[in-house]
DNA sequence: CAAGGACTTACGGTATACTGAAAATTCGTC
DNA sequence: GACGAATTTTCAGTATACCGTAAGTCCTTG
């Protein structure tokens, strides 16, 4: 059964929360406070962390930058009001997994559990192989032949992105939405323009690719 | 565009249901009973069903066990009044695929219906064969003997609106909305022209179909 | 055999993707 | 906070694949 920790100082939304997902099979247990929540993240086992970014003591961030800075790999959710606060979080910075912005439903929230622990599953593989690339999640870089190349931190989420749904067709929109994050309202041209950088970086001929192909009228597709 | 189709003679609630729906981007339409419900679920394709319990001429029950007994694929969501009602929709027996009590609010619902949805997709994705033929949704590409074929968007989209309706006769009207999409005005011809592309990629003897067959003064059919 | 429908081919206009560069934004450092 | 560097987004130009139209031929049906 899988162990879930909410870090949420609202009695009213923890309690709420504790009762939805006990009732969809998972072990629940509740921290009201930063400190409690760093403690307890790295006192004990979790599947995945929820975290309220609004908290006393110490905030959503800091408890998770906190977390990461001690080892723990734990997939973590943020529990967020504003969409501006969530910006931040895709930076990567904080070393969280994924956001859900206020309010959300239980369903919701459910959904984007079980896809953050589906993906965590994926990515611990470690290493990535495909060509004369590799793609390491650990540290966030990619090797040809061995030497990093350099790429940034959204070429970086974008080919992550690719090769979660490797041999898929992904629609610009669904790349903004899973690369960029949810509610992410960008003209569709960005996503060319980083498909080409990402081609230069990855592509042995990057006009006849071999990895990264353009599907003409629906989006892009990732083979590796 | 996701059409729906939403059967409710109470009109406040159908209104209601249309409006927002709309507001969200779906193609709405409206049924008012029982019969016209089996009649327009049989006649066209839809992404997703609405069905209301308690119906004038046939139940809901009924028609949803109508409807599946007539072929039809389609999500059905069934809106009933009683959790007690809901209970029964469960056990499949109906084929029913989801159900939403009243009273509901909007959010819920669209959220069900994003979940169908999404369930649907999955179970369908995979790869449809016929002949000689492989319709990989995933990577959106046609294959024979394993080979990729070079099918356009277009091209794709016909193919699947045919797999869809297999075994019905489809008019170019029909195939048209369905293809290219709601309130698209086209001369029919449009279509044969693609269909005889299509020929010439999937069948053996492009002349003499095996699959793709035209009914002469209505449309097409696909058999696989 | 006449007529309407379906098949087939060809072609011009248009939408789409590629590409490079410039503008805007973000980030890191002092 | 302010500056410079890096990153990200926008934009414009170009090439090309695709689509819809049209026109002619073939087939089917009454």
């Amino acid at each position: 059964m899988a162990r879930i920790l909410i870090v949420e100082d609202e009695p009213d939304i923890a309690l709420g929360l504790e009762e939805d997902l006990t009732r969809h099979g998972y072990d629940v247990e509740v921290a009201r406070d930063g400190d409690a929540a760093v403690r307890r993240g790295r006192e004990q086992t979790w599947d995945v962390i929820l975290l309220d970014v609004m908290l006393p003591l110490r905030d959503g961030f800091e408890v998770c930058r906190a977390l990461r800075g001690a080892g723990v790999r734990t997939p973590i959710i943020l529990l967020t009001a504003k969409t501006q606060e969530a910006e931040k979080i895709l930076g990567l910075e904080f070393g969280a997994d994924d956001y859900v912005t206020k309010p959300f439903s239980a369903n919701e929230l459910r959904a984007r559990i079980k896809a953050v622990r589906r993906r965590f599953e994926e990515d611990s593989a470690g290493v990535y192989r495909f060509g004369d690339c590799e793609v390491d999640f650990d540290r966030a870089e990619i090797r040809r032949g061995g030497r990093p190349v350099d790429v940034t931190a959204l070429e970086f989420r974008l080919l992550r992105t690719f090769i979660r749904g490797r041999g898929r067709v992904l629609t610009r929109e669904q790349l903004i939405q899973q690369a960029w994050g949810p509610d992410t309202y960008l003209g569709d041209r960005v996503v060319d323009t980083h498909i080409l950088n990402l081609r230069k970086k990855i592509e042995l001929a990057p006009s006849r690719p071999e990895f990264l192909h353009s599907v003409r009228g629906i989006g892009y597709r990732f083979d590796g």
